[in-house]
RNA sequence: GCCCGGGUGGCGGAAUGGCAGACGCUGAGGACUUAAAAUCCUCCGGGGAUUUUUCCUCAUGUGGGUUCGACUCCCACCCCGGGCACCA
């Protein structure tokens, strides 16, 4: 006993408690006797709990630890439940930064990957998380990317995937496509700071997001109460459905010019228009100024605003800019001509990317009207309060709730909900505009010119044009025998070993799609592929997916609460009208876990700032690690490391190892304690209670609550109480010992799992306690969990001012007898005259004097 | 600008209408030891009174309100974090 241990926590002999040994040991047992292996069962109750799956860079950090420690102890509590627990991990294998990483150290994107992999499944198995290990993807692997191409195909032959021009980022340098978030410094490359980006317009592959539109926003409703409300509003945002109007305005006096369509939601504010504004990359906008007066300046204008708009981010604070086209439009309703003009705050990707102008009713226009000495016209008067003055206003008037309609024809006298419904009918009986709903939600763009991805399974033919590759010869498999060198654009493009192929239908030669798939496709339905991992035939077998199926607990970073959340969405409902599944949202329960920070951000490799997984595991074990993560912060916060803290929480798995090391002997051969019929003395009866006490909190914090810290927190009152009682030989027989040391080992158990067998093996239990139920409390042990004697605050006026001990439901005048006696209470109450007692039993007692 | 979170000791945090600061960390003092480590014990929000025992008082971002009673509910404001943003 108490030899030296050999973790270098501490740097001495605590006790016997030797982490290394003891989580090797049960992690032995465990996979021997395939604890964590789960089948669909329909007999059984079923949950599956899942972490989102990790990109596998480098090696695990803290971080990661305290997602999966989150997930485990969810899946280990369900167990002990008697669910059937699914609960599997596997690698979001492809994507840029292997590329990358292969190219900076000459090796291959495959091997990085792997290694990496290896390295994460090391880590993740040494915190003894409870995977089905058989379970694991990997999506780099054709047996798993094989069948995002059969979803592919699935989506081209129901017109859900298609071809379509669309601007990009292009890098001249790469000769690549640049995401978003590569480009830096207002426009220029983030791998050449002295190349600007830019703006081309190429031919790329797209899912249909937008068929299913409605669908995502409404079936949100579902999710209410279950999924956090920020990350529900956020995906609300982004689909950003808008009821509206599209009209059309007929170009004045030009000649087989179509009309200009434009997008309101205030058609009842039409007769308040005093422009129509398209956005600079509107197609007419070229056809216009070839006829124009002011052709030169505009052109210089527009070539200006045009470059502008590549730099995304500065696009929220820039100022309006303008210019007139010197044509103009008429307004279908009055007949009314007014200028047509271009303006820098009027996007192309959003409604018709044309606008008509109400200034008097629309912030946005009302300046740029201002600006450029537009007309303003008041056509909605407020209820209440002074009348409005089209050239005093310098906020418009953008209720659409209240007031009436003025200057607006045979409208005047309307309120504008009514305006919109009686214009909206005129207009789609003068087929002029029809009342239309549009989305800020745009198409998935999933073409990536880029190597390490799911190749795209189409081929082009000079007779056939675009032809699928055939189910029959799916996987398109990533050619590997390619040397990534990082220039000269797509890999693929080059490598015609893979693009020469022939037409799957004429057998002449053809060229193969070279773009790869956006790696979202892959995390949108791996946890599908969990189910039924290994199927060969299929991307899964429905019976299976529909007994798991939906995911119950859904764990992982608020980061992911828009596009992986969305797209994962739109896969499901795709499968759905597939035939492949029945339920119509993948996640019932989504929980989203904060950060591990050190120095107040985020921990990454990049910023050095990183805490490895397996540096702990060295130093204190894996249990003190997830004991940690768990214990110093509630899992929706984020937590900042403390290397000092964690000492703590080795300090007490110590402490709760010495405290059964001691009895484990003499309780090896004892029997369970009888509740119901043995007496149990004073000591013994203490103890208890509190044990039973904490098994109520604990059980609560686990199941409903989420409040691991406080769990924590509770079973370490307990361990200081039942030390306190020491030496509990003194007056607590051998049972009652082991009832209550084996109950505190039961509740650590989700939480400290190795230590837990270890201490259950230590009394006396030859069989795991994998095989372990969680505790339910018979009627005599919730009798013994309840207080015999409570001690009530007494307040006078709200203050308390003394305490009474009574027996557990003393009534009111019993304990108002006592609180009266009390030297504080009397010294506060006494000569006054009591206005109100309130008496809430065994809570508390409160008296209002005047 | 709009929408979400959040603000409690030196620190992480607990308490969701009923004794604010559980539990842990840090710090101080003590016991054990030749010594150290480990372990164990005591103390640890501010101010005041009383001195050796307790009492009073202030205190959960700020100011109001509801209530017998508010960290908790309501209103207004300040600060911090996150998300969205010319979305017509």
């Amino acid at each position: 006993m108490a030899e030296q241990n050999t973790t270098g926590a501490g740097g001495g002999g605590v006790s016997g408690y030797d982490p290394q040994k003891v989580e090797a040991k049960w992690q032995k047992r465990w996979a021997e006797a395939r604890v964590f292996e789960s089948e669909a069962d329909p007999s059984k109750p079923k949950y599956y709990t899942l972490e989102m799956l990790p990109y596998p860079s480098g090696t695990p950090h803290m971080g990661h630890v305290r997602n999966y420690t989150i997930g485990d102890v969810v899946a280990r509590v369900k167990r002990m439940r008697g669910f059937n627990v699914l609960h599997p991990m596997g690698w979001d294998a492809f994507g840029l930064p292997a590329e990358n990483a292969a190219i900076k150290n000459s090796t291959h994107p495959r091997t990085w990957t792997n290694n990496n992999i290896a390295e994460f499944q090391k880590v993740l198995r040494r915190f003894g998380f409870s995977y089905d290990w058989r379970r694991e993807i990997s999506t780099c692997e054709p047996e798993y990317y094989r069948w995002n191409q059969w979803f592919f195909l699935r989506m081209l032959e129901r017109g859900l995937a298609y071809r379509k021009k669309s601007r990009v980022n292009w890098c001249p340098k790469c000769c690549t496509v640049l995401a978003n978030e590569q480009v830096i410094n207002g426009g220029h490359c983030w791998r050449h700071e002295d190349t600007l980006v830019e703006s081309r317009e190429i031919e790329q592959w797209f899912l249909k997001t937008t068929a299913y539109s409605d669908q995502l926003l409404d079936d949100l409703k579902q999710l209410e109460g279950t999924w956090p409300e920020r990350v529900i509003v956020m995906q609300e945002n982004w689909i950003g459905k808008s009821q509206g109007a599209k009209v059309k305005f007929a170009v004045a006096d030009l000649a087989g010019a179509e009309p200009i369509e434009i997008f309101t939601t205030r058609i009842d504010t039409i007769y308040g228009s005093t422009a129509v504004i398209l956005a600079p990359a509107h197609p007419l906008v070229t056809r216009l100024l070839k006829g124009s007066a002011m052709r030169v300046e505009a052109e210089g204008k527009l070539a200006k605003m045009r470059q502008a708009s590549v730099k995304a981010e500065d696009l929220a604070t820039m100022e309006k800019e303008g210019f007139f086209t010197g044509w103009y439009a008429v307004n279908p309703f009055n007949n009314e001509k007014i200028p047509i003009w271009v303006g820098n705050f009027v996007l192309m990707e959003y409604g018709t990317g044309a606008i008509m102008a109400v200034p008097a009713h629309d912030q946005r226009d009302l300046e740029f009207c201002r600006k450029y000495g537009l007309a303003v016209r008041v056509v909605v008067q407020p209820p209440e309060g002074e009348p409005l003055e089209a050239e005093k206003m310098t906020t418009a008037f953008d209720e659409h709730m209240q007031g009436k309609l003025v200057n607006s024809g045979p409208y005047n006298g309307l309120s504008p909900l009514d305006a919109i419904a009686k214009m909206t009918a005129f207009a789609e009986q003068k087929v002029f505009g029809r009342g239309e709903t549009i989305f800020r939600l745009k198409d998935w763009g999933i073409s990536r010119q880029r190597y390490w991805g799911t190749p795209i399974p189409v081929v082009y033919c000079a007779k056939d044009g675009i032809v699928a590759v055939p189910d029959s010869d799916l996987p398109v498999i990533l050619p590997q025998d390619v040397k990534l060198t990082g220039e000269g654009g797509s890999l693929l493009a080059s490598t015609p070993e893979f693009v020469n192929t022939i037409c799957p239908k004429c057998g002449g030669p053809a060229r193969r799609e070279t773009d790869t798939m956006d790696t979202f496709v892959d995390s949108s339905w791996y946890f599908y592929r969990y189910c039924d991992a290994h199927n060969d035939k299929a991307p899964f077998d429905s019976a299976k997916v529909n007994y798991w199926f939906p995911i119950d607990q859904y764990i992982g970073g608020i980061e992911h609460a828009i596009l992986h959340l969305l797209y994962s969405r739109f896969w499901c409902k795709v499968m759905r009208d597939l035939g492949l599944i029945k339920h119509a949202e993948p996640v019932a329960r989504l929980f989203t876990q904060g950060m591990v920070l050190r120095g107040g951000v985020a921990m990454s490799k990049s910023r050095g700032n990183v805490v490895g997984g397996e540096e702990m595991a060295q130093k204190y074990g894996a249990d003190t690690g997830r004991l940690y993560t768990l214990f110093a912060a509630p899992p929706e916060k984020d937590l900042e490391w403390s290397e000092e803290s964690i000492e703590g929480s080795w300090r007490f798995l110590n402490r709760v190892y010495r405290l059964i090391e001691r009895h484990a002997e003499a309780l090896a051969n004892v029997g369970n304690f009888d509740f119901g019929r043995s007496a149990v003395s004073e000591k013994e009866r203490e103890l208890i209670r509190k044990t039973y006490q904490t098994l109520q909190r604990v059980t609560s914090d686990f199941e409903t609550r989420w409040h691991f810290n406080s769990a924590i927190a509770l079973i370490m009152e307990l361990t200081n109480e039942i030390y306190a009682q020491e030496p509990l030989e003194e007056g607590v027989r051998p049972e009652v010992r082991r009832e209550i040391l084996e109950m505190a080992t039961l509740m650590l158990a989700p939480m400290t799992p190795h230590l837990a067998e270890e201490l259950w093996e230590m009394l006396g239990h030859s069989d795991g306690l994998w095989n372990a139920k969680w505790p339910y409390l018979g009627v005599e042990q919730v009798q013994l969990s309840q207080n015999v004697e409570v001690e009530i605050p007494v307040q006078v006026n709200g203050r308390v001012r003394g305490r009474v001990k009574v027996a557990a439901g003393a009534g009111e005048e019993e304990v108002l007898k006592l609180a009266l006696a009390d030297p504080g209470v009397a010294h506060h109450a006494n000569g006054k005259r009591i206005v109100k007692k309130i008496f809430v039993p065994d809570r508390l007692l409160n008296l209002v004097v005047s």
